[in-house]
DNA sequence: CGTGCGCTTGATAATGGTCAAGACGCGTGG
DNA sequence: CCACGCGTCTTGACCATTATCAAGCGCACG
């Protein structure tokens, strides 16, 4: 784990550096599936204006975690994080896989305060978005405003097809879901859809769609048997996509 | 089932009546829970404005369905209705219930389409929003935008909790659960927190909980065993809530 | 008064969890 | 550079929870 910055500091605020890594919206490769998508280019330099960038996040460092005063949402830039929540029990519900252009933090509005964690699962870029700026920006930018509802109502017609994959389906169309899920957000950014490296472990998938390591472990096992996927720790390799979508008996 | 108005109608399309029902937010009982939370009296008369009362929903008449056009967001005046989505291969997945002064239809704000199928569960009365008009509205009144973004975020929130539910708690906790959210809601609109009807049938809790309607009616029978709960059939009346409390194993 | 739907209860089966052990890979330190 | 050790992943055997199948009850409604 190399550090390549003078400054050192946990993480846990951002700090607002100088160094900008050669990055705004409007050049950003993301901007077509980030935040800016639907600004006008104008727009785009106002929203730009409002946007803290900071040092990259090391892997298992928090963005924000449950309970702390809710002050931004934030933009993955790259790498990737993980939301969850710590139930009363001490265990861990993973409740999101965040992806470069992706947004998370939005479930801090409701109570001023963040309702879950977020830590990095590898080294991670992220763009911090003050929500105090956005909102008084949204005011003045109808189209910023009505992205930023669909982006919310995006949050919870995701989560709505979680609750309904882990109320009604089996391991294997878990597990299948979730692989061709990873697929079309690589595929979204022009990355291989059939070839990609897993940042998350199998105990966060399992936590993630309510299983254990062992049957996470297993179906992939049997994916594999199956010729569906070929698996060789993190990495995955699709050899058979109508196969896995068959496994995963889901539209998403 | 009673037709006890002048106009028939199918529901799916509600008509603007001139019946009033002698509401308005100003003087609805709900005005503390609903939209209208933390506007200014000038600002509610604004808001009134844009809101369209119509003729109640009869049981099981639809609100929207699935793929719907998405053109307003919904409160609950009376009565509760339930959200579903039907999956690929035909089963139904309860995504919420909703109860007076509570706003439903947001997940459809995403696609322009409605996300869910939302059905009256008993007789319901509606304040329908139109969207486009909430919208402009929100960007002149900080303190609505700010409102409207924050009951978005406790959809998302609540959904999570859902999730958690699912993924880690068993059957007990999970109809304890629900029983504990159900009284609380209840609580807010003063009436009581021991003592209520079930709007929905065993099978919508089972479906909603992830569970089948065998087991949800097994826990009922347990939880009466355990002069926890007195159930006779929906009519609930809570005997030991420290010992509901303690099964649900749950903060919320 | 009968029919049907919703609810309950029982017996059995299957899916996934638990416990245990071993393999593999990676980073650290000698 | 290699050895060690720990954490992550895999695999197996067994067990528990909940689903499935089946039957019966009771209330509401025609």
């Amino acid at each position: 784990m190399t550090i390549h910055l003078a400054e050192s500091g946990d993480g846990a605020v951002l700090q607002p550096c100088s160094h900008d890594y050669q990055v705004n919206c409007g050049n950003c490769r993301l901007n077509s599936i980030c935040l800016p998508l639907a600004l006008e280019s104008d727009d785009i330099q106002l929203l730009e204006d409002i946007i803290q960038r900071s040092k990259p996040l090391q892997k298992n460092q928090h963005l924000y975690r449950e309970g702390d005063d809710f002050q931004s949402v934030y933009a993955v830039r790259s790498g990737t994080l993980k939301a969850y929540k710590t139930t009363d029990d001490g265990k861990e519900q993973v409740t999101g896989f965040y992806f470069p252009g992706e947004i998370l933090g939005m479930d801090g509005i409701s109570n001023n305060a963040h309702a879950s964690s977020a830590k990095a699962l590898e080294t991670a870029a992220i763009c911090e978005i003050p929500f105090t700026s956005l909102e008084k920006l949204s005011s003045l930018m109808p189209s910023l405003q009505r992205h930023f509802f669909q982006l919310m109502s995006r949050e919870i017609t995701e989560d709505q097809q979680l609750i309904t994959l882990l109320s009604k389906n089996s391991a294997d169309e878990r597990v299948a879901s979730l692989m061709l899920s990873i697929s079309s957000r690589y595929a979204r950014r022009k990355l291989s859809a059939t070839q990609f490296r897993l940042p998350m472990s199998r105990v966060d998938i399992g936590n993630y769609l309510g299983l254990t390591v062992e049957t996470v472990s297993r179906v992939f096992s049997r994916m594999q048997k199956m010729d569906i996927l070929q698996v060789d720790n993190k990495e995955i390799r699709i050899l058979d996509l109508p196969g896995l979508q068959k496994m995963a008996n889901v539209a998403g």
